[in-house]
DNA sequence: TGTAATATGTAGTTGCGCGACGTATTATGG
DNA sequence: CCATAATACGTCGCGCAACTACATATTACA
């Protein structure tokens, strides 16, 4: 049933971990990596910066929602990258945020229905 | 046809300013009544201290996303008591906020058909 | 009469996003 | 062929917002 009511003390996530999350939902990315698919999939709004990148992926860390594999295309000349893959911790963090999400979008639909104008 | 494209500078919205701005839409409000509305909508999630809340309010009028107006409740005996209501420009940003909120869940939705499990 | 609810506010701490800076390697086009 | 953009990693310090704790006063009610 995934339920997803626990993790709530964990949210709301921020934008950019919201995104990070996200993005590593599809496949496991390098640091980099995530910065490019992130700003395309916010189409240009969300735009990375080094600093907001690696601290958040730290935090990410440090909370076991993210973890680092070896990369796997690591055919002999690879310089360091470091790639990270989603937990299944953070999965489910990130489901409860999506939930989270649409009761915002809700509450928005409720209100605007009762509005006096 | 209400595009709500401009003030994107200003989003995203704390989970705070949301709710603080959501509550308002339906009629104006004075600071508690705020928080026991908040407190509500959010289905007792999203508990209001009233560092948040005065905090928050102090930052709205600013922006000039809400306004102080007289307590239409203030026949005779009435002890302070701050009223305020949702400006245009308040409605507006919180337009584009519900806009944003709706990109973020479509954007969930997106790579969650794409997933490789 | 005392205590919960109503009502408003300040002070200090913490966490996070952001801009600026720093380093190194690999493509590529002029 | 060499400069410059793109790739790839990171640190440091600033400012803003939320939270906890504290502070104060009035009104309802049991």
């Amino acid at each position: 049933m995934s339920e997803s009511i626990e993790y709530q003390s964990d949210l709301p996530l921020t934008e950019v971990t919201y995104f990070i999350l996200l993005s590593l939902l599809s496949k496991p990315k390098h640091g980099y990596a995530i910065m490019k698919d992130v700003r395309n999939m916010s189409g240009d709004r969300v735009v990375l910066s080094t600093g907001t990148l690696y601290g958040a992926i730290k935090r990410l860390l440090e909370q076991g929602w993210i973890q680092r594999i070896e990369d796997p295309k690591s055919g002999e000349s690879q310089r360091q990258r470091k790639v990270y893959r989603l937990t299944t911790l953070g999965r489910q963090v990130l489901d409860a945020e999506v939930h989270r999400l649409n009761s915002l979008v809700a509450a928005a639909r409720l209100r605007a229905a009762e509005k006096t104008p």
